[in-house]
DNA sequence: GCCAACGTTGGC
DNA sequence: GCCAACGTTGGC
C-alpha cells in the first residue's frame, strides 16, 4: 500500500464537496501534468491512503484523509469537447490522461496547516516541499505516521 | 537539441 | 499583486 498527497483548491473542490457526494466518493480528474499523471497511472492503487491538501487558499494544509477505491482509468474529460480538460491529442486508443476514484475516510476537526508541516523536523524532506507545484505527491510511510500523530496530538 | 518567451502553480 | 520554480511552446 502507498501513501499520497493530492492537492485541490477548496474554492473549486474542497473536502466539504467530497463529504457531500453520494457515498462521499468522487472521481479525481483533471490532472494535466505528466509527472502527476505518471504517478496516477503507474503507482496509485486501490487501497492507497491519500492526504487531501487544500492549496491556493488563505490557509493551505491537509484537510483530511481519502482512500483510493479505483485505480487509474482514462480521464473521460479529455474526450469531452465541452470540458476545460479536453485534449485534442487524446484518442480512445491512446489516452493521454488518467483519473482515479477516491472516497473520504476522515475529515480533520482542524486542518493541519502547511506551516505546521514545514515546522516539523521529521517532515523536512517531504516531496511536497521539494517540488511545490506537483498536484499528486508521494508520501513516505514515516511521513504519514508523523502526520497522523500530529493530527491526534 | 537548445534556448528564450511565456504560462501556471501556489505560497506569501 | 508579487515572485520563485517549473513546465510548455516554438523558432532556429
Amino acid at each position: 500500500m502507498n501513501y499520497w498527497l493530492f492537492k485541490s483548491e477548496p474554492d473549486v473542490y474542497g473536502i466539504d464537496h467530497l463529504a457531500a457526494e453520494p457515498q462521499q466518493q468522487c472521481r479525481w480528474d483533471g490532472i494535466r501534468n505528466y509527472q502527476a499523471r505518471n504517478f496516477l497511472r503507474d503507482k496509485v492503487q486501490a487501497g492507497d491512503q491519500v492526504l487531501f491538501y487544500h492549496s491556493s487558499c488563505p490557509r493551505p494544509g491537509v484537510a483530511g484523509i481519502m482512500e483510493v477505491v479505483k485505480a487509474a482509468y482514462p480521464d473521460p474529460a479529455q474526450f469531452d469537447l465541452e470540458s476545460d480538460y479536453f485534449d485534442p491529442k487524446a484518442t480512445q486508443d491512446k489516452p493521454q490522461w488518467y483519473a482515479v476514484d477516491v472516497k473520504l475516510r476522515k475529515k480533520f476537526a482542524r486542518h493541519l496547516p502547511l506551516s505546521a508541516l514545514k515546522a516539523h523536523p521529521d517532515l523536512k524532506d517531504m516531496m511536497l516541499f521539494r517540488q511545490g507545484r506537483l498536484s499528486v505527491v508521494p508520501v513516505t510511510m514515516a511521513e504519514w505516521q508523523t502526520i497522523e500523530s500530529m493530527v491526534k496530538g
